[in-house]
RNA sequence: CGGGGUGUAGCGCAGCCCGGUUAGCGCGCUUCGUUCGGGACGAAGAGGUCGGGAGUUCGAAUCUCCCCACCCCGACCA
């Protein structure tokens, strides 16, 4: 592709709607363009890039035997209400003003409406059928470049099995080639186990990208692969100190003592001696919940020890409840009930809230103090704390969700009547599975993992060109029938070339640009060393730069760096 | 949806608080000449509904009100 005739809108200055290193370099490179709030236009080189993307995708489905479809993103809405997801997506989706239909935000109903008819006997089945499109999804804040779009490419795929002993099956089969997508694509992940969540299913990994534009926070650790959301990850902290001898409670006048911060400096204690109070309203009813000092409550898991609805408590309640206002309140005298971190479980001397303001207590011996406490896991992991399984350190991240797998189960095969008969012509519900790729995450991902201060560095296979071929002087007659003749031969020998070929553009320009851009190798054509019949070749990523002879490059081009 | 911010030439910004020539600056763009290995130099040019609407005023980019778009934080994210 010769640069003077191609639409590579590169920038030097950094736009200023763009935040994130993969947004802000797309951008520069001139590989993509916003059109709205969350919907972007793929440039030629950017689309190129897609394009790699997909063909790995689409390679690894077929290897498992995955059939590729190419479905409607207008769907009647008439199939999203007889799942209910019309209401489930509510303002996410996309509704067409003139006509009764949606813009599909993925397509598990419509693999669903094919199916049933279709697929009728055990002998039909298992099937993995996919598709790579666009979907449509109104994010009320998309962000982060491509990264969270209203409008944005998913390969999704749908197992279709009679049993659930086929779905484990088809799933094992995602999970493998998934793995073996984003190895091909040269990013360092990680699967993270997920709960099942709303959708019913009984099973539903992650793949996640470390990164701080993500939206997830997950744990992991580097010497096991213990991942999990933070929303579910465990850790192993330092418990509260069992002290020999238990003090009796006493009170102590603090005033404006607030935060654990503050109490412990008031008192010289450390964090560890004290009890952190929270009020929370539980199906109505107040509830404290006591966590070691600072330690974070972390509500999904509260939510799952005490089900029903749970929230926090309005400062107006607090007084009400406890007579003291937050910074002041503690379990002792509390008239509900309340629970407490595993990491508190028997602490004695403890210092807490005398829910009277501006007094705290002391000598909190809890297993004396409050006998019918309830001990759960409540904390939220932090950084630094250690693994649960292997017991070395625990990292705590933001991570974008790359894909996800996911055993659907029946609900939508239950829900639009898609059943088949077995050997003994029962009647059963086709058991699903759906597995999605977030293409274009695939693409930021890549980038906010290689690059530096000059630009992105692509590498095999999703770099667009293998060479980038820079003619220094365009209008020197020798140097331009030289950048002719390798550019020709670079192509005839399958090399796929960005040729610099502009003849306005100087020198220092065309460096700059080929950076930014970052193929892998470029070549470089100068009239200096092509005086000694000579070009320079350069690799991106390392900056290193060799002379060699022009009559030996080919071989060299074989094994450059 | 809550909070914060921005909107002036293709891009990045100044001007606005304190209203008053012909709205500036850098980059980019056009033409000519020079230059040609790390974002060249000179000269001459083109390019603006100052986000939109209404209002105040003799006069609005500047003050007031309404609306819109975009960005960031949060909420949300089957």
């Amino acid at each position: 592709m010769r640069l003077s005739k191609s639409f590579v809108p590169t920038l030097k200055e950094v736009p200023t709607e763009a935040v994130i290193p993969s947004h802000i370099l797309m951008i520069r490179a001139g590989l993509v363009r916003q059109l709205s709030a969350g919907i972007y236009s793929w440039l030629p080189i950017g689309y190129k890039i897609i394009r790699k993307i997909m063909d790995i995708i689409r390679e690894e489905m077929n290897a498992i035997g995955g059939q590729e479809f190419h479905f409607p993103a207008l769907n009647p809405k008439e199939i999203w209400e007889q799942t209910g997801r019309v209401e489930a997506f509510g303002d996410i989706l996309f509704h067409i003003k003139n006509r009764e239909y949606v813009l599909a935000p993925t397509h598990e109903e419509i693999v669903a409406y094919h199916a049933k008819g279709s697929l009728v006997s055990y002998k039909d089945l298992p099937q993995i059928w996919y598709q790579i499109q666009t979907k449509f999804r109104n994010e009320p804040r998309p962000r982060s470049g491509v990264i969270r779009g209203r409008q944005f490419l998913m390969k999704d795929a749908y197992t279709l099995d009679r049993d659930f002993a086929g779905l484990d099956v088809g799933y094992a089969l995602h999970e493998k080639a998934y793995k073996t997508i984003f190895n091909r694509c040269g990013l360092k992940y990680f699967v993270v186990g997920a709960s099942s969540g709303a959708m019913g299913g009984s099973k539903s990994e992650e793949f996640m990208v470390k990164s701080d534009a993500g939206e997830d926070t997950v744990a992991h650790c580097e010497k096991c692969g213990y991942a999990a959301n933070a929303e579910v990850a465990q850790s192993v902290a330092e418990p509260a100190k069992k002290h020999t001898e238990s003090k009796q409670p006493y009170e102590i006048s603090t005033p404006d003592v607030k935060s654990i911060d503050e109490l412990c400096a008031f008192l010289k204690i450390h964090e560890h001696e004290t009890a952190k109070s929270r009020i929370y309203m539980h199906d109505g009813k107040p509830i404290l919940v006591l966590m070691l000092g600072n330690d974070e409550v972390n509500e999904t898991k509260l939510g799952s020890v005490l089900g029903g609805n749970v929230r926090s408590a309005h400062p107006e309640e607090l007084k009400e409840i406890t007579g003291a206002d937050a910074g002041s309140i503690g379990p002792i005298d509390f008239k509900h009930r309340i629970i407490a971190d595993n990491l508190l479980k028997d602490g004695n001397n403890l210092f807490s809230g005398a829910n009277k303001n501006d007094y705290h207590l002391g000598g909190i011996d809890l297993k004396r103090d409050l006998p019918t406490l309830e001990y759960f896991d409540l904390r939220t992991a932090e950084n630094g704390e250690k693994c649960i399984r292997c017991g070395s350190t625990l990292e705590v991240f933001k991570a974008i969700e790359l894909g996800h797998i996911f055993k659907l189960g029946t609900k939508y095969s239950e829900a639009l009547g898609v059943n088949y008969l077995d050997e003994n012509g029962k009647e059963h519900p086709i058991v699903m599975g759906s597995y999605g790729i977030g293409v274009e995450r695939i693409f930021a991902c890549f980038i906010e993992q290689n690059y530096d201060s000059k630009g992105i560095v692509w590498k095999e296979p999703l770099s667009p060109f293998d060479i980038h071929l820079i003619g220094l002087n365009m209008k020197n007659s020798e140097v331009a029938k030289t950048c002719e003749k390798i550019y020709i031969d670079l192509i005839s020998d399958g090399y796929e070339v960005l040729f610099d070929d502009r003849n306005d553009v100087s020198a220092g320009f065309k460096f700059n640009d080929a950076d930014l851009l970052g193929m892998p190798v470029q070549v470089i054509v100068g009239e200096k060393n092509l005086k000694d019949g000579n070009v320079e070749i350069k690799n991106r990523r390392t900056g290193e730069k060799k002379v060699i002879a022009l009559n030996s490059m080919m071989d060299q081009l074989q094994e450059p760096f």
